[in-house]
DNA sequence: CAGCATCCGTAGGGATACTG
DNA sequence: CAGTATCCCTACGGATGCTG
């Protein structure tokens, strides 16, 4: 910490929230990580992926294979058979992605009753503001 | 790889599956990750944020602000002076995020390039597919 | 089997005027 | 200064019928 940084440097922040919110965009979304990670295990076929996945309807499901597979994340392999058979892998930066997701899932393991506990203080604080106004 | 796990086991997925949705969802929106970052700097006012954070409302500085701190990542620090002074600050849960983060930073700088070249690509094969039809 | 097309409801988010 | 309240709008996602 320098004498400069202290004078409260707001910028260089952008850069990197901007990547990284590039990152977590394309793994939003109320389905992207059930089928990425469920995709990650090899290649899968789509109604495979509707079993996988459960709840997910088939608008959404293709909606989401197309997102990650234009992202480069997931792989389609269309075998021009009758009935059809469609697979879809992982590609090696999808891979790597579900990799770097695990630093998040142990951040989550490690806090989750944290986080819980602090939502229930909050919410707390936030009913009996409203007894006492 | 067991004999057993070769049998298709979408099971186990789930949980894992789970987790991480929850901590995406929590860091997405769209402008999560930038008020994140701006305040795990230290303690920073409301107004620094709005100016640390680009074209943000005020309506959505105080929502974010209020999911972070209700998920115990940012801590709301009211100072009774007049005028009134607000700081925000990360907690330790929240910089151990930050940190986590990282991960996937460090991925999209890898392969922002080859994300880049996949989304051409998967363009570009569509607008083709429609000229064929 | 593996989608695409359509309709529709809701929640996320933008703009901005007002206030303790 | 640090918010709240209000209005509006669009994009995400659910349900479902149709098709190569």
């Amino acid at each position: 910490m320098t004498a400069d940084s202290s004078r409260k440097r707001v910028h260089r922040v952008d850069e990197h929230a901007c990547r990284l919110s590039e990152v977590v965009e394309r793994v939003s979304g109320k389905w992207s990580i059930g089928v990425l990670l469920a995709a990650s295990r090899g290649p899968i076929r789509y109604t495979e992926l509707e079993r996988a996945v459960p709840g997910i309807s088939r608008r959404m499901l293709t909606l989401t294979l197309r997102n990650l597979e234009r992202d480069g994340l997931l792989a389609r392999t269309v075998h021009p058979t009758v009935p059809p058979k469609v697979e879809y892998s992982p590609t090696s930066i999808g891979v790597e992605l579900c990799e770097a997701l695990t630093a998040l899932t142990d951040w989550a393991q490690r806090h989750e009753k944290a986080i819980e506990m602090a939502r229930r203080a909050y919410d707390a604080a936030e009913s009996t503001e409203e007894q006492t106004g």
